[in-house]
DNA sequence: TGACCTTTGAAGTTT
DNA sequence: AAACTTCAAAGGTCA
C-alpha cells in the first residue's frame, strides 16, 4: 500500500470546478490495473483575496494539517520511490518524506493558475502515468488511454468513494445538470463549503459516464449526452474525450470558467414543424411581391401595406389568372399530402400557440378614407364599385362608427377584404354585409348607423369593434 | 426574440 | 351548418 500527499492550491477559484472540490477531504482508494492499492489524500488550499485574514488562519490550519497528514504517510509509507509522481523540482507534491518542509506560503500566491488536477490518473508509467505539477503540454487525458481504461478509472474513482460521500448518494436531486451545478454564486457551490449534492450530483454523472464508456461499443451516445460542462478537469476532459468530442484544451484550463450559455444548455431539439401547403391568394403575394415592391410607390412601404394592396390586386385578377394560382396551390396541397400523409393542420395549431394580440382598430383609421376623399371626385374611376354604386365604401373604417355596419361579404368571398369580414371583425358584431344592406341607400345607411350607435352603448367596450359605414 | 401588422384561403374548432 | 380561429408569406416595427 502506498499514501500519497496530494496538495492543491487553488489560487483561482474560476478554475476550481465541482469535480476538484468533490474530492475534498475524501480519501479515494483505487486499484490500478497492477493492483496495488495507493491511497490519496488531498488537501485543497484555498485563497481568497477578499479574505486574507482567514486564509491566514486555514492556512495555519492547512499546515499542520498536511504535517499530521504527512507524518502518517511517513510512517505507513516503506519505500521513498512509492510516489506515483515522480519528484521532480519544483512539483509542488512530493514524495512524504520531504513533504514536511513544505509551505503552503510557497503555493497559493505565487504558483500561479494551476492547472488541472489529475486525481486518479494513476500508474507512472507510459502511457498512463502522468507528470505532476503542471498540466503537461500536451493533451493528457482520456485520449491518451483506451476508452475501457478510462471508464474502468471512472468507475473505480465513483466507487471507491469514501462513506462520507456515500452518504450523499441518495439524495433526492435529479440527474446531473450543469446549470445546476453553478447556479447562484457561480463557483460558490465549489468552494470547500460549497453544497455537497453538487458534487454528489456530478459524482452520480461520472458513474453514469464510466458505465456508459464501459458498455458501449462508441464512445458517442450515452456520454455524449452527460453534457458535462467543459471545465478542463481531467474528468470533463476524459468524459469529453470519450465522447469524441472536440475539445479545447487551453480554455480548458485557464478560462474555464467562462463557461457559456450554449455549454449549460442542453441543445434544443428543435420540434418538427411542417408548415401548411399555401393557398392561391399565398402563391400570388408570392409571385407579386418582389414585383410590388420593385415599383417605385410601394418601395418604401411596409410589408402589412404592401399586402394590403396584394388584396386589392388579387381582387382585380382576371378569373382565369388566379385560377392558375388556385390550380398551383391545389397542386402544393396534393404534394404535401404525399409528402407527409397523415399530417393535419391541426398540429400546426398545437405546436405554434401564439398569443394573438387583440387588434385595435381604433387607432388604425389614419389611411381609411372613403374613396371619394381619397381618390378626389375627378378621379371615380379610381373609386371602389361600391362607391361607384353609391354603396358603402369598400376601404373605409370610421373609428367612431357603430358596430354591425359593415360593407363586406362572409370571409373567404372574393371581392371583399377580409380585415372587413374576418376575425377581426369578429363575431356577432361584425354584422356581416348583406345584399340588402348593400342596397341600402345613404340615408337608410345614416339610420342604421344611428340605430346602431344607440346599440354600442350596450355593448361592452372590449368587444366594441371598429366597422366600416356606407358613404 | 417574438408578437404584430396585413392580405386571402384552407382547414381546423366552436356554437 | 354557420360562425369563428389559426396559419401559411413577407419584412419592418415595437415591446
Amino acid at each position: 500500500m502506498r499514501h500519497t500527499l496530494i496538495a492543491v492550491n487553488l489560487t483561482d477559484l474560476s478554475n476550481c470546478n465541482v469535480l476538484f472540490m468533490m474530492f475534498i477531504s475524501f480519501y479515494i482508494r483505487m486499484k490500478t490495473l497492477r493492483t496495488e492499492l495507493i491511497e490519496f489524500k488531498i488537501i485543497v488550499f484555498y485563497r481568497n483575496d477578499a479574505d486574507d485574514v482567514e486564509t491566514a488562519q486555514s492556512s495555519h490550519q492547512l499546515t499542520e494539517d498536511k504535517k499530521d497528514v504527512a507524518l502518517e504517510t511517513e510512517l505507513e509509507t516503506r519505500t521513498p520511490s512509492s510516489s506515483i509522481i515522480g519528484s521532480k523540482p519544483g512539483a509542488f507534491v512530493k514524495p512524504s518524506p520531504t513533504f514536511p518542509t513544505f509551505s503552503a506560503a510557497t503555493l497559493s500566491p505565487t504558483y500561479g493558475p494551476l492547472p488541472l488536477f489529475y486525481p486518479f490518473f494513476l500508474p507512472n508509467q507510459a502511457p498512463y502515468g502522468l507528470p505532476f505539477g503542471r498540466m503537461p503540454s500536451g493533451p493528457m487525458d482520456a485520449r491518451s488511454m483506451s476508452p475501457t481504461y478510462a471508464a474502468f478509472v471512472m468507475q473505480q474513482a465513483a466507487q471507491t468513494m469514501s462513506p462520507t460521500f456515500e452518504m450523499y448518494r441518495n439524495f433526492p436531486f435529479g440527474p446531473a445538470s450543469p446549470s445546476s451545478l453553478f447556479q447562484g454564486s457561480g463557483v460558490g457551490a465549489a468552494t470547500p463549503k460549497g453544497n455537497p449534492l453538487a458534487a454528489a450530483t456530478m459524482m452520480r454523472s461520472m458513474q453514469n459516464a464510466a458505465a456508459a464508456a464501459a458498455t458501449s461499443p462508441h464512445p458517442l451516445n450515452s456520454i455524449n449526452q452527460m453534457r458535462l460542462p467543459q471545465m478542463g478537469s481531467p474528468i470533463t476532459s476524459m468524459a469529453s474525450n470519450l465522447a469524441q468530442q472536440p475539445s479545447n484544451n487551453s480554455r480548458g484550463s485557464a478560462n474555464n470558467s467562462k463557461i457559456t450559455k450554449s455549454e449549460i444548455k442542453p441543445p434544443k431539439v428543435k420540434e418538427q414543424h411542417i408548415k401548411k401547403p399555401l393557398n392561391a391568394f399565398m402563391w400570388f403575394m408570392k409571385e407579386n411581391r418582389p414585383k410590388l415592391m420593385e415599383e417605385l410607390d410601394y418601395k418604401e412601404r411596409q410589408s402589412a401595406e404592401l399586402n394590403k394592396e396584394l388584396g386589392r390586386r388579387w381582387h382585380d385578377l382576371p378569373k382565369e389568372e388566379q385560377q392558375r394560382y388556385y390550380e398551383l396551390a391545389k397542386t402544393d396541397r396534393e404534394q404535401h399530402m404525399q409528402k407527409y400523409p397523415g399530417w393535419s393542420a391541426r398540429e400546426n395549431y398545437a405546436i405554434n400557440k401564439k398569443k394573438k394580440r387583440k387588434r385595435d382598430k381604433s387607432a388604425d383609421n389614419g389611411e381609411q378614407k372613403k374613396c371619394r376623399a381619397r381618390f378626389g371626385v375627378v378621379n371615380q374611376d379610381q373609386w371602389c364599385k361600391h362607391c361607384k354604386r353609391k354603396k358603402r365604401c369598400l376601404w373605409y373604417r370610421e373609428a367612431s362608427s357603430p358596430v354591425g355596419v359593415v360593407s363586406s361579404t362572409t370571409p373567404g368571398t372574393p371581392g371583399t377584404p377580409s380585415s372587413l369580414s374576418g376575425p377581426a371583425a369578429g363575431g356577432a358584431l361584425s354584422g356581416r354585409d348583406t345584399d340588402s344592406e348593400n342596397d341600402m341607400d345613404a340615408t337608410a345607411a345614416a339610420a342604421a348607423a344611428e340605430r346602431s350607435r344607440s346599440m354600442l352603448n350596450q355593448v361592452p367596450k372590449e368587444q366594441q369593434t371598429t366597422p366600416l359605414i356606407c358613404q
